[in-house]
DNA sequence: TTAAGTGCAAATCATTTGCACGGAC
DNA sequence: GTCCGTGCAAATGATTTGCACTTAA
């Protein structure tokens, strides 16, 4: 990894997730970065993907549901997975509440804790707005 | 789901979950309960492991790295991940320290949180004791 | 020049599914 | 007897990989 050349396909990549607030699958990544690079393969992508998690200059979020996801900002923070709609947002948590968490799992733990990755599920603000007025309907 | 009915397959997998403390992939699974039913499918454990998931009878672990992992133990638990075996261990959390987490975020995401999941990252005992005796290995 | 990166297509891996048959109720 | 569950094999979807060609350094 230390002889590591500039790439234009892995700058255009880091570039779109680090644009976006939406956490991309490799396949939204690829048709993306596709209208610069008409020419860029799904494989050049998902290494480039991997290359970048692997460098901590972006997360690979998996979910239980349909292939992983990738996000651009490497800050602590965690993700939230909307039960109805499927979108997935940030969630800051503030550095003392993550690392107590961290701190009591590692005292838990016969070994040593590093890190940790939380994903909540919930449903978010617009599809509780579409219920709602689903709802109304209904009653009237 | 109401019209379900016995299948002794299903039933020798759910057996199977509740008496490991490893958290096998669908493909063990599989190697174990065909000890049983030699004529088990591969479909049929993903069917019913699936199933089990649903029911809230097992839970589904996603972890970046590889297939996704089964839990039998079902009341509300962490996981570990040990970055250097791989091996996935259980994580008690006291119920007062989970249920202030999920409220925090719900106090901060725009919308309703209902559940999360934490993956922890590190290193167990043993990988930890390995490591310490190739280190005194060099230093002789 | 030369090693790393790319595009393409084929390969791999995990998981799901259609269908004919067997078993629970 | 009716439907749900199973076994099998084929299909699907996500991701990786081998190889000949490009390109950054």
């Amino acid at each position: 990894m230390a002889n590591m050349k500039y790439s234009r396909q892995r700058a255009a990549i880091k570039d779109y997730l680090e644009h976006t607030l939406d956490h991309p699958t490799a396949d939204t990544v690829y048709l993306q970065v596709r209208k610069e690079f008409p020419n860029i393969s799904l494989g050049t992508v998902y290494r480039n993907l991997n290359l970048l998690a692997d460098m901590g200059e972006a997360i690979k979020i998996s979910t239980p549901d349909g292939g992983d996801r990738f996000d651009g900002r490497v800050d602590p923070h965690y993700h939230v997975v909307c039960r109805s709609c499927g979108k997935v947002y940030d969630l800051t948590m503030d550095e003392q509440h993550s690392q107590s968490i961290t701190e009591y799992a590692d005292r838990h733990f016969n070994g040593t804790i590093e890190s940790h990755t939380t994903l909540f599920y919930g449903i978010c603000k617009e599809c509780e707005d579409q219920l709602e007025h689903s709802l109304e309907e209904k009653s009237n």
